[in-house]
DNA sequence: CGATTCCTTGAAGGTTGTCAACGTTGGTGG
DNA sequence: CCACCAACGTTGACAACCTTCAAGGAATCG
């Protein structure tokens, strides 16, 4: 996903900021972890900054009177535990969902060490905030979408995911999660995921098989999520600015 | 209870950059906007960041097919745009809910400039964490609780929003949304949002009317959030969350 | 005072959760 | 190789929750 950022000098100071932490990572030598691992647990210090290289982990929360739920799901790429130390109450914590190879900082004042390069900082400030967007994205989803369409947004996601990091080339990856985690990130039963699974199968849209996705209709798939296309541009009413006092936001009547 | 950051040199270098950054937006006049303006719009360069010293405004998404949907809510002392020019894409649009008085960063190479100072990148770097923070346990709310759980979780959210603000002492504050836009924030519907404000007023647990909120009963109103109490503890009367807040690091405490 | 916008409420129907049962898979030890 | 076990997947019936649709009342602002 090269990301058009609007200014050429925050550019190339992203880029700048990424080799360096890629260089702070491969100080020391990577780790490898089996399948179902806590990553915090291995070293407890809440300084430590993860690197995934390989494989996939998720991060997930436990509430009293609810099952669990899975905050987050981690691919190839993520950085891990950046905000560890800014976090006061709850270090969070983060499993293995397959086996997992990482690279990590583990130094006592990493955090404030890394802000001190002013391109690694902004390049953290990247990290946090494209974690911002997916938080965001996943909250619009979960909130205007029923369980198909979430489905949909989720499998969509880590394909793009994937691709962006060149790790599949044709519509079909896999997908290393039971369908109770599914249901667990999702806030769905797994009753339901595997009914809403079974449709999408039926209608030939996308299949979900011994953790194997394979895209059978990208077309409808998408249409299924937020990204529904903006095709009809033509000076159809805008619905926006129409009224000249409350400009935005006439929410009539949601979902 | 452990004050929260775990380490004392994070937390000065923090204080640091919250007086730093507190500095910077004082170097220009506050604004003032009316409700229902935008924010985005006024200064259409994306390298704004603003304080909102007092007021509400709200973070909104059209969606194609599906109605809009509030991203965020932003109460005093909120920073807001510090990611603006690191989001490729979509230049958030940002409305005011009611009348607001802003401070604001206006320069081209504003968070380069910030991300100079280590301080100052680092308290940038804790607004990211706790902005993600929200939007994590929102995620949790909308996912795992009921309409009336959601509605609790957000009334209780701004209670000690405000609170930690010192903007509150009572157990009643003014939320300055319409019942439509409530239903926008949690992804439900006006009809569903009014029917469960009603049963939580006949249960004298919370009530809400004419933009005014009053807290009857915070047990009960907690207990229906994901703060369950885990009342195996000893005999304590429930009181929960009373003053292991972490030290607030907000901008406007330092006037 | 009219005109919006917002709030309120009911009835009907769709979506999802709950519960319970059974099928399938994969690993383990005899 | 087989028996067994545990975890996961699958399915149906039913209930709870929420949305949709529709209509009327209340508040606010020109």
């Amino acid at each position: 996903m090269t990301a058009s950022i609007g200014n050429i000098a925050v550019h190339r100071e992203l880029m700048l900021g990424r080799r360096e932490l890629s260089a702070r990572f491969r100080v020391s030598p990577p780790r490898t972890l089996r399948a179902g691992e806590l990553l915090t647990g291995a070293a407890c210090s809440s300084n430590v900054i993860y690197h995934i290289v390989a494989g996939w982990a998720c991060q997930f929360h436990d509430f009293p009177n609810t099952h669990q739920t899975i905050a987050e799901i981690y691919t190839p790429g993520d950085v891990i535990g950046i905000d560890a130390v800014l976090r006061a109450r709850t270090p969070e914590k983060v499993m293995t969902l397959t086996s997992v190879t990482i690279e990590v900082i583990d130094a006592e004042g990493a955090l404030l060490d890394l802000m001190s390069s002013r391109s690694t900082a902004l390049y953290v400030a990247w990290l946090f905030s494209r974690r911002q967007r997916r938080s965001e994205r996943r909250l619009a989803a979960i909130a205007s979408l029923d369980a198909q369409g979430q489905l949909a947004t989720m499998l969509l996601d880590f394909y793009k995911r994937l691709s962006s990091q060149r790790l599949i080339t044709a519509s079909s990856y896999t997908l290393p999660l039971t369908q109770i985690q599914i249901a667990a990130y999702l806030g769905l039963t797994v009753a339901h995921v595997n009914r809403v699974l079974r449709l999408l199968r039926e209608e030939r849209i996308a299949n979900f098989e011994k953790h194997c996705v394979t895209i059978l209709d990208l077309g409808r798939l998408t249409r299924l999520t937020l990204n529904a296309a903006r095709e009809n541009s033509a000076a159809g009413p805008d619905q926006l600015q129409t009224n000249t006092r409350a400009p935005e936001l006439s929410l009539t009547s949601s979902r």
